[in-house]
DNA sequence: ATGAAAGCGCTAACAG
DNA sequence: CTGTTAGCGCTTTCAT
């Protein structure tokens, strides 16, 4: 390639990461041809050589989940544009394995690592410490991230469920979540409140509950909502940790004839892009998530940039979105 | 790190990937250091010397679609069994930038490279070619692959949809479609088998068709039924490019008191994980996605291992899933 | 503005 | 079974 050209290999280097550095005349040959041979460069020596891999890595739960799309969208796109290569890997629903993913990530030697929640093994949040590459938390809130974070609180998210349906005048919430984490502790902030709004005792402060498999599906929301209505046929709202939940609770009120919202209210949370058109449409929790991998993104490109950042925690909140389902 | 252990650096390059040419001792020597310093090999350095990054570069059209989760869950599950790591590309529902995806995955020198769809681009065939990287494409079929192909024609399940419908009765077929390219040739293939049973024209085969943006959401599907019904009061059957659309198809009914299957009968595509669900439940298509998935992967193994490829273009077929809405 | 030399951390090839 | 040597294709550093 170089030879061709009739360059040193460094300015072919230099025509691709530093075109300013070069003269138009040489830019102008060497680029001619490039594209004659179709040359593309080889990312592995790059890296190698620069300690720059342009490689940022992701740990999600599941590419395929419809809740964090709009954030490894906007993650991707500003990593793109920054000259960055986004690559995903999944760790499932389970609690632990994140782990087992991190030393095949870590050898790519990424120049940052976005994380779906906050690292709970010690084990692993020393090695990532160790590997001195930027880390970026979200989805989550904690005072004590490994690095940087970006996200919001489960938690508060629940209370302000609660709140929300307490102000409505509803008084015996239940709740159907997945069996994954953070879902829990979404159901827990709103137990917590429920007991603080005098709707639960402190003695016995357990909701009504339905726990499905992480994911959640349509069929849970039903299966959830059937078991709810046998067990305490007196609820009058029931709060989802997903909207494909809400949609089931609400396709399986509908077939035995209980009115939504008159007599049980539904709220989900994700916002996902069939939420207003369901019927009753659905009120629901909706978290910013192009915000949340556009920060990501860069707080690690400032940090991989060697600059400092400012400030590595962000809350980026929350809403509830009211619609007819509650 | 090789000093640690007192052995030469190739002895540690054997204890990670050929641990059964070195010697026990060694071997506990050696892993015994790796522990200690929590050593992680550089893949950027093993892969530029040995011509084998183990990455195998997957594009497709978001990595959130529910649709290929199967198949990318199978796929980066064979592919890690075999000490391969799969990134993933998005491309969007747009109809040619997979061009320009290309290049930034080459430059990684990837082992395998699995497409979603087939490469129409010559230019970018072309380049593939030259690159001298297995290709695999996917969920399509064509004599003509790049490399291996392993996939279903889409054509021939809008001509089962047509025949399923028609042995139930259904003279008057209207379809819901999102605008990307495999969905719209279901839709061909709908049409010329409605041609062929003669409940279509030659002259006028144009079946009622509303076509919505991709992906398709629940409120695509409604607004498509509400338009198809507008327009052609008289269809009773309709076949949506997804269940989504299909479920969205299903509301809207519903809100309209339209009664399903008994007035208009859906069809989906995909099987998702609600589709067994809905009320009713709903027929639908359903291809072996998990089986795409780990097709490709073999193949792409075997070529990636030297080995030659028996037969490289294999068509996993498709099955009508009979449920209550048709 | 361009180049020469050295080296990134690993593995292929060949010894021994 | 283990080591030596060379080199993968770039970029860094220092010259010019």
């Amino acid at each position: 390639m170089a030879k061709l050209a009739g360059v040193a290999p460094i300015t072919v280097s230099r025509v691709l990461n530093a075109p300013d550095s070069v003269a138009k005349e040489t830019l102008r040959r060497v680029r001619d041809a490039i594209d004659r041979t179709g040359y593309v460069p080889n990312l592995l020596a790059g890296g190698l050589a620069s300690s720059r891999s342009r490689l940022i890595a992701a740990v999600v739960p599941t590419i395929a989940s419809p809740v964090f799309q709009d954030t490894w969208g906007a993650l991707t796109e500003t990593f793109a544009n920054a000259g960055y290569q986004v690559t995903f890997g999944q760790t499932g629903y389970g609690d632990a394995p994140e782990d087992a993913l991190l030393d095949p990530i870590i050898a790519r030697r990424p120049d940052g690592i976005v994380l779906t929640g906050i690292m709970r093994s010690p084990r692993a949040r020393l090695r990532l410490l160790a590997a001195g590459i930027p880390v970026c938390e979200t989805w989550d809130l904690t005072p004590t991230p490994i690095d940087m974070l970006v996200g919001f609180s489960h938690e508060r998210i629940g209370a302000a469920v609660a709140e929300y349906l307490y102000a409505k005048g509803r008084r015996r919430i239940a709740v159907i979540t997945a069996a994954d984490e953070r879902a829990r502790r979404r159901a827990s902030g709103l137990t917590a409140a429920a007991v603080r709004l005098g709707i639960a005792t402190a003695l016995a402060p357990q909701l009504p509950t339905f726990m499905a498999p992480a994911p959640g599906t349509l069929g849970s929301g039903r299966k959830g909502l059937a078991d709810l209505l046998e067990r305490h046929p007196a609820i009058d709202a029931v709060f989802c940790s997903s909207d494909m939940l809400a949609l089931g609770a609400i396709v399986e009120a509908q077939a035995r004839g209980v009115p939504v919202p008159d007599a049980v209210a539904m709220v989900g949370y994700g916002d996902l892009n069939f939420a207003a058109d369901t019927i009753p449409s659905l009120t629901t929790v909706s978290v910013d998530g192009p915000a949340i991998g556009r920060l990501a993104a860069r707080l690690i490109i400032e940090r991989a940039q060697g600059r400092s950042v400012a400030d590595p925690i962000v809350d980026v909140g929350f809403s509830i979105i009211q619609r007819a389902s509650a």
